[in-house]
This record gives C-alpha cells, structure tokens and sequence, in this order.
DNA sequence: AGGAATTCGGGTAATTTGGGTT
DNA sequence: ACTGTCCAAATTACCCGAATTC
C-alpha cells in the first residue's frame, strides 16, 4: 500500500497536522495541543507557530495505548 | 481549496467514545469501562487516560449478543 | 491578491476517571 | 458476579476572534 497522501521526499519523517492526530485518537484537535504543551507528546512549530507531529511517534504512541482483547501486552 | 487539502491516509479505525458505547447498549458508561477494565473488549487510552473503543469491535458484538428470532434459517 | 480551511490563543461547559458504596 | 449511583479531580469539548497555511 503505497501511500498517495503528501509528496515523500527522501528519507524523510512524515509530519501530521494536529487535525490528523486529532483524528486518530478520536479527539479534539485542540487536546492535541494540550499534549504538546503538556510535553506527553513531541512537536514541531513551523514559523508561524502552527504544530507538526511526527508520524511514527504518533503511531507508535498510539500503538503503545492499545489494549486488545486476544492479546495482553 | 481542492478537496485534496488531507486526502485520508485513513486505512484507520472509527473510534467511539465511552458514551456512545455506553449509549448503543443502553448502559452506563462506567459500566463499559468495567468492561475495558475486564478485558471484555479492546481499548485505546489517549495520553490523557480516557479510553476510546473500535466501532467495529463494539458492532461486531453487539451483533454478536443480540438474539433474533430464527424465522427461517 | 483573495479565499477557504486549519490552527493558533484564551475561557467556559461537558465528559471521563477512579474509588467507594448500593 | 454484574450494574447504577455519589463524589472530587482530571481530561476533553465547544465557544470566540485573530493569525497561519495552502
């Protein structure tokens, strides 16, 4: 499954939008940035002070909070 | 502008909220939470600590509990 | 250069959590 | 064993106007 999403440019990490986080866990994009401040989850600003969040970090964060049935952690 | 501004890298799971669970079985929410606790079904914690569950794991069983009448295999 | 959508900030409701109890 | 309710504390959701992104 090749990803269409953004343009990949060589090697590097995928940067999400706190919209795109916000999505993924099912929350509000503004409690995305809570996380942020509250430093439970690294960010990066672009110059105009808008948060970026890496991709893999996300995800492995969100993999980290899983709790399935079949399987304890 | 177009409707590409994020098209949906979303392979990803709907997720549900303790409340709208608790709201498709006609329980209290705390009551689902038992459930998450109990292992009875999947969970995703946000790193704040409130759970989130997979719509289609909730679907699935509650279509697995639910008894219809048999009218005609 | 203009426009739509998103994300800043802050502030204030609503929900969720966990424990103990019924 | 299972569920509903009470409580305080923590987390999250929605409101606004202004700035940023594309």
């Amino acid at each position: 499954m090749t990803a269409t999403t953004q343009p990949r440019q060589n090697g590097q990490e995928q940067l999400l939008t706190p919209g795109e986080v916000a999505t993924l866990f099912r929350v509000d994009p503004k409690t995305v940035t809570r996380w942020a401040t509250a430093g439970r989850i690294g960010s990066i600003r672009t110059p105009g002070g808008h948060r970026r969040f890496r991709e893999s970090e996300v995800r492995a964060l969100l993999a980290e909070l899983t709790n399935d049935v079949n399987r304890s952690i």
